[in-house]
DNA sequence: TGGTCATGTGACTTGGAGGTCACATTTATC
DNA sequence: GATAAATGTGACCTCCAAGTCACATGACCA
């Protein structure tokens, strides 16, 4: 936590500094995200950044209270426009309203986006051209589905590609961050427990696809 | 790409360096990598280092084409059960192959997923009790949606909420990749086009969440 | 054997990182 | 105005990164 000679500051001095650390973090990422660069864009004193954080976790951490406050006070005029809502259709005025909050604030929510959750391959620019093989690989299988009527003519393509890249990579983060734990990852991947989970998020996923909006709309 | 030089190394020299660079990134990441202890760890001295690539990057791209050759060889081998697959059959059937792959070299496949798509918010250490939050959050209402029966009683809880958790970071980084490109970030969150967008995703995962697998697997 | 070309080496340079501290300046208190 | 407390400052420290280079070693061939 910053030290209380940071939250005395008055707020323009603070905001700068806020300003220049969430520049840093959203343009280098975390490791790369420099002190020297924070202290010179906003114009403090190095030794003033150290008399108000620990370090740059802290620093960082301090974004992350930002972005809580500023979430909180936004949500707090924002309710559901019904009572009666199912929890599908909260969880989708919840994404809604949180998409609105992020092009509200679109700077810190990049920066600690950036932190959090990566660049992520769609996005980043450095190995652009070899995620798009598995995009294009996709791409194809969702087009023969089409063609063979597998999946209504009506699905967008590249909302189906996303959707198909977006799981290759959730499953396999799983598969590896839960299987590293394992003393025989191999056989841990193909137990019946680990091929059902595979099975029950592709069959989500599966499912969801082959139904088109339209047919959800209609038949809910 | 790496030099003549190295490509002509006897191969147990050779395997010795892409060991070190493959425990290097996958415990650092890219950014924090360090050439310095690369070098250390294969026994080789810098100078040779840089007589066979280029620079961090150069040593990393490398790995990628072992990645892809291994791959390659692996699925060489690896055919469908079957022909008459429909394309999601064929998908699931990739999948799966793919995570054994990923057991069957576990130590490259995560060295270049950590760099690639990164630690992930599941399994990243450092900011495991912000996520909580999240993760609790779904967590409640999957339970309410059950409860309510919106959801079939018998959808794994822990599964859903890896579902949602999913969606909720793909769509943010969606929407703020694509956002940022925008001069109107705000108008176009709030576009029809967008919205829809957004619709879609999440009714390919609603409706994949609210059927079971049982009944999927009853109603092909 | 001598010569030359490919390969190997690690001390060295440069640069920037995070972090400290003695001192300067401002602010508050009497 | 004098004194004390809080805040600000940047030169300086150490550390370690990437990258270079003059020289050493080995391999091969005439």
């Amino acid at each position: 936590m910053p030290k209380q000679t940071f939250l005395n500051l008055p707020d323009e001095k603070r905001q700068a500094v806020v300003n220049a650390a969430i520049d840093e973090f959203s343009e280098f990422g975390f490791e790369a995200a420099s002190i020297n660069r924070i202290v010179a864009n906003s114009g403090i004193s190095k030794g003033s950044f150290y008399q108000y954080f620990e370090d740059k976790m802290d620093a960082f951490k301090y974004l992350l209270t930002v972005l809580e406050r500023e979430k909180a006070e936004y949500f707090n005029g924002k309710h559901p426009p019904s009572k009666n809502m199912d929890t599908f259709q909260y969880f989708r005025w919840m994404i809604k309203a949180g998409m609105e909050f992020n092009s509200a604030y679109p700077r810190i929510t990049q920066a600690i986006s950036r932190v959090l959750i990566g660049e992520g391959l769609y996005y980043g620019k450095t190995f652009g051209e070899y995620h798009q093989k598995a995009v294009d690989a996709f791409s194809m299988m969702i087009q023969q589905a089409i063609k063979r009527g597998e999946v209504d003519p009506s699905v967008d393509v590249d909302l189906a590609v996303m959707v198909m890249d977006t799981w290759s990579n959730a499953i396999s983060s799983y598969i590896l961050n839960e299987g590293m734990k394992q003393k025989d990852m191999m056989k841990w991947v193909r137990s019946a427990r680990t091929q059902e989970k595979i099975d029950k998020l592709l069959y989500v996923m599966e499912y969801g696809l082959r139904k088109t909006e339209s047919q959800f709309i209609s038949n809910p």
